[in-house]
DNA sequence: AGCCAGGACAAGT
DNA sequence: ACTTGTCATGGC
């Protein structure tokens, strides 16, 4: 089943949103969109202005699934969500505002919470280049068909819960993920089994559903708020990275005001946006 | 060619 | 409760 949608979207940086680090499946197109697979459904998606055109494929067994659906795109992409708002908020702080400044469109996604978990085991003390080439490999060799992009390339959903947990260490070698593997088979075998319920997460509040990350082996503080805030929508989530660290220590000594708490990862993602570019600048300066 | 990366963990203070 | 060494791999 083929499906176009449109939506509208101010303020709104697709481009931003996509490739800031939140998120490791989409890739950009010659033609300015960017293909990925969500819940098993290729989807092709681009920016005109305020609005955001999507074009979706599902197959025969996921046809009928809400990811084929405007509500669900609408929730991904964070539509319902009033950014104006926030924004007001986050440039009540100087400091803050500069980072908001820098790139207003950015939204937090709401991804799949058990790709998220998978995704940010893969993640830790690795970066996100390489992040993205292993998931896209794991979808490849584990993952189905889930469709082609307007140039031709097949698209592949990630894996399952059944088939990643399924495998071995040595299945996974050509992942080359390194000590993480046992991790990423035990995360999986985890969902499979039902000792991590997506459900059970959803009912928890942000501390509790924390705790329970943090049994898991291979997740720690970090990796527990990346998942808190891209895979359960928890925004209190305030994943520390090192890019985080960092912009901490030099941008805000005196911490952030306590009145962004509650949206403290929306946050965050402008600000790691902020650091990690302004680095790159850097960079640049230097070699020139 | 090294340094570094959306870190976690165990062992040691 | 904090600090430190170690871990596999390849991007840059």
């Amino acid at each position: 089943m083929d499906k176009e949608l449109t939506l509208q979207a101010s303020p709104f940086d697709l481009g931003a949103t996509l490739m800031c680090g939140q998120a490791f499946r989409w890739t950009p197109l010659t033609n300015g969109a960017y293909s990925g697979v969500v819940r098993g459904v290729a989807a092709e998606i681009r920016q005109d202005g305020k609005t955001i055109h999507l074009k979706l494929h599902g197959k025969k067994d996921i046809a009928e699934s809400d990811a084929m659906e405007e509500d669900f795109w609408r929730s991904y992409l964070a539509l319902d969500i009033d950014y104006a708002k926030l924004h007001r908020l986050y440039r009540k702080d100087p400091m803050l505002k500069k980072c908001v400044d820098f790139a207003p469109g950015i939204r937090v996604l709401r991804q799949d919470f058990y790709e998220t978990f998978i995704s940010f085991i893969v993640s830790q003390n690795n970066n996100i280049s390489r992040i993205r080439s292993i998931i896209a490999k794991m979808c490849e060799l584990f993952g189905d068909a889930a469709g082609k992009d307007s140039i031709g390339n097949t698209l592949y959903s990630f894996p399952s819960a059944k088939k990643l947990g399924s495998l071995t260490e040595d299945d996974l070698a050509p992942l080359k993920t390194g000590y993480r593997a046992p991790s990423i088979l035990g995360a999986a075998r985890l969902v499979l089994g039902g000792n991590i319920s997506e459900n059970e997460l959803r009912s928890l509040n942000a501390e509790d559903a924390r705790k329970k990350h943090l049994t898991v082996h291979g997740v720690g503080p970090k990796v527990a708020d990346c998942v808190l805030l891209f895979g359960l929508a928890k925004f209190e989530g305030f994943p520390k990275d090192v890019w985080i660290k960092r912009a901490m220590a030099e941008l805000f000594p005196d911490g952030l005001p306590d009145s962004i708490i509650a949206t403290a990862g929306i946050a965050q993602q402008y600000i790691f946006h902020y650091m990690r570019s302004e680095a790159s600048l850097a960079k640049l300066k230097v070699e020139s």
